[in-house]
DNA sequence: GGGGTTCAAGTTTTT
DNA sequence: CTTGAACCCC
């Protein structure tokens, strides 16, 4: 397809950094991918001095497809990654300046937040309720979060600090970094904030990198946190050979730290910056783009911009109103199934999108009931499932043996009768000596400390895994047998509700076991296998099933950057969006922009749904439409199921779409 | 230390 | 309706 003019001159210009506003479906991939080429074939660059840099793992997986199609063969050496990745990759080349070992674990969210709970419960000095310690592990993770991605250090944390929690979060995150080190391990956060100190404090490095990636693109720039542009600055240096991309009304990650005037920012620290905007939207029919528009307008802006469209207008949006939560999963899948018949079109051409992973359970049950293919994006994925993170666990012990949020997680899973008093007393041990738990097995005062049998079982589960650890040249089977020898799947039977569950755990464990042979017979050396996995949102699959077709499920969040010809956007009611947590004006205008997303997605139908009553926690409630619905123009969107509609009209309407069912599954 | 029962609280979004 | 934590007894 043919390029605009304004994004002719964002995919030409070479000569210094650039910002391009790119509104919701205005091409920005399209110029991105385009600038690729461009930089190959114009600026004189080969494929490995380009880097793109997206957020998401699946942003990065659709854009490194379109690049390797629209650069050809040679687009298949530029690196596409996602942030974490590329700090990932920066941080293995020399670790050691952050004081960390080759081997190195990445710590999860639920690794950290239960280091953090232990430290607090450390700090706090024993009697603490579990629900008060839970809650102030998670605000103390979100604490040195936004710390870490302001690049700011413990000191620094405590020194600004005001009140005494600040204090006590300061504390702790030195605590923390101690422990991670310990451990030698980081944390998501520490794969942007390790490489950024790293080339903050070495020029070398520096013009290391500078040599290397002679041109940098940014995705969603708007998305970006302290840290991130920091990287940012230190890869691309003086010459700022950059592109990025962005858009503040799809600023949707500030929960996360991003700094949507990252935008403002860039104008600031460089001053020869180029700033072009992409208004021409191609992707949605005027009624979609109207309505997003008129809604995104009830926000502050950073950038004042006007999207149009030449795709005509199209049908009106709907917003359809369903008595309850069944009713809604029910009256998605089988619109879905009446369109795709008259349309005659693909399943992959629908998508529904939701606030929040939950809400995808009841439509998933009716679409399997309709023998609907769907592919479900996030939620809980197959990496939270607790036996794939106990034998991940075991995995990462074998690989570093100081893990201790590993060692934590496995010690007594089975059962090694190695319970809270001999941990305790372990950790103790290991507090004095300033090492990790395993380590602190090899004490001479074990035995002291511990008596003599606990020291014994303890003694025992170093040498069983220093006994797996030799077999480590073939992970997979290694940890096969490893967890046949310590019973591990009988345990997981016991535990398990039936033994249709059993199968299904077992199933997953297996899963996970092909995944580490596959990556090892490439030869992808365990620690590096494991450091990748942690960063993955899904077992890769088989690449012989690359465009099934299916209908797509997912969060507001995991549907940025992509496009669907028919959209449904369910639950669009006060609570769910805005979700009830956002009371702030701030947050509402977040959640303004994830609605704003959510609409942006639809090229040809649009469809809002939301219900009477939905069941809550057990209960049936009554629910409130979302304040969004009243920002959408009137003239632009058509109500269905409202109690204002005639009942005959209402009546009529659910008997077509029955006949049409029925007339399908004939 | 382990295992069972009862009882309460409650997931927003991703790397 | 779930999940996890407290509690009690062995």
């Amino acid at each position: 397809m043919e390029l605009n003019p304004q994004q002719i001159s964002a995919v030409r210009y070479m000569d210094g950094p650039l910002l391009v506003l790119a509104g919701a479906g205005s091409g920005k991939t399209r110029v991105i991918t385009a600038k690729i080429a461009h930089l190959l074939r114009e600026g004189g660059l080969a494929p490995e001095q380009i880097f793109a840099v997206t957020f998401t793992n699946r942003a990065a997986r659709e854009m490194s497809e379109r690049v390797a199609a629209s650069a050809g063969r040679p687009g298949r050496s530029v690196s596409v990654s996602t942030f974490h990745r590329l700090g990932l990759r920066i941080l293995k080349e020399n670790p050691a300046a952050a004081g960390l070992r080759p081997g190195f674990s990445i710590f999860d969210t639920a690794d950290a937040e239960s280091l953090l709970r232990e430290l607090l419960r450390m700090h706090w000095g024993g009697a603490v309720d579990a629900a008060a310690l839970r809650d102030a592990g998670r605000a103390a993770l979100s604490m040195i979060s936004n710390w870490k991605n302001a690049l700011l250090t413990p000191d620094q944390a405590a020194a600004n600090a005001r009140s005494t929690l600040d204090r006590t979060h300061a504390a702790v995150y030195r605590d923390y970094q101690n422990h991670l080190l310990v451990s030698n391990a980081v944390d998501f956060d520490d794969l942007l904030l390790h490489p950024a100190r790293a080339l903050q404090q070495s020029s070398e490095r520096r013009a290391l990198w500078q040599a290397r990636l002679r041109y940098l693109l940014v995705d969603e720039y708007q998305d970006t946190n302290g840290a991130q542009y920091e990287l940012i600055r230190l890869l691309t240096g003086e010459r700022g050979a950059f592109t990025v991309v962005g858009d503040d009304d799809q600023s949707i990650y500030a929960w996360r730290g991003a700094r949507p005037d990252n935008l403002v920012t860039l104008a600031r620290d460089y001053p020869s910056l180029t700033v072009v905007k992409l208004e021409q939207n191609y992707r949605s029919r005027s009624s979609i783009l109207k309505s997003a528009n008129a809604l995104i307008s009830h926000n502050p802006h950073l950038f004042a911009k006007r999207l149009w469209s030449e795709r005509g207008p199209g049908d009106p949006v709907r917003i359809v109103t369903v008595a309850d939560d069944e009713g809604e999963a029910d009256r998605i899948a089988s619109e879905i199934v009446q369109q795709r018949a008259r349309l005659r079109a693909r399943w992959g051409e629908f998508a529904v999108v939701y606030r929040s992973n939950h809400q995808a359970r009841g439509l998933e049950l009716r679409l399997q009931a309709l023998r609907v293919p769907y592919r479900l994006s996030g939620g809980n994925s197959f990496f939270d499932r607790s036996e794939v993170r106990d034998a991940l666990a075991y995995f990462r012990l074998l690989v570093n043996p100081t893990d201790d949020g590993a060692l934590l997680r496995v010690i007594n899973v089975p059962r090694r009768q190695l319970g809270a008093a001999t941990l305790s007393g372990l950790q103790r041990l290991a507090g004095r000596r300033g090492s990790s738990l395993l380590d602190a097995i090899d004490s001479s005062d074990l035995a002291v400390e511990l008596g003599g049998s606990a020291a014994r079982r303890l003694l025992a589960f170093r040498d069983w895994l220093a006994h797996w650890r030799g077999r480590l040249d073939r992970p997979a089977p290694a940890l096969r047998d490893l967890l046949a020898d310590c019973g591990y799947e009988n345990w997981l039977a016991g535990e398990s509700r039936d033994s249709d569950q059993a199968r299904l755990r077992w199933s997953n464990v297996e899963l996970l076991l092909a995944a580490i042979e596959r990556r090892s017979l490439t030869g992808e050396e365990p620690a590096e296998i494991l450091r990748s996995l942690a960063l993955d949102d899904a077992l890769d699959r088989d690449e012989d099933e690359a465009d099934p077709d299916e209908v797509q499920l997912l969060t507001l969040h995991a549907a940025k950057g992509l496009e669907f010809a028919h959209v449904w956007l369910m639950g669009f009611e006060e609570g769910l969006l805005p979700h009830r947590n956002c009371v702030s004006d701030e947050q509402v205008a977040e959640e303004r922009r994830l609605a704003y997303v959510g609409l942006t997605r639809a090229m040809e139908t649009l469809t809002l749904t939301l219900t009477r009553q939905r069941r809550f926690r057990g209960e049936t409630r009554r629910t409130e439409p979302s304040r969004f619905l009243a920002e959408l123009p009137a003239d632009q969107v058509v109500w269905e199921g409202r109690d204002d509609e005639p009942e005959e009209r209402r009546e009529a309407r659910a008997r077509a779409s029955l006949d049409a069912l029925k007339n399908l599954l004939d």
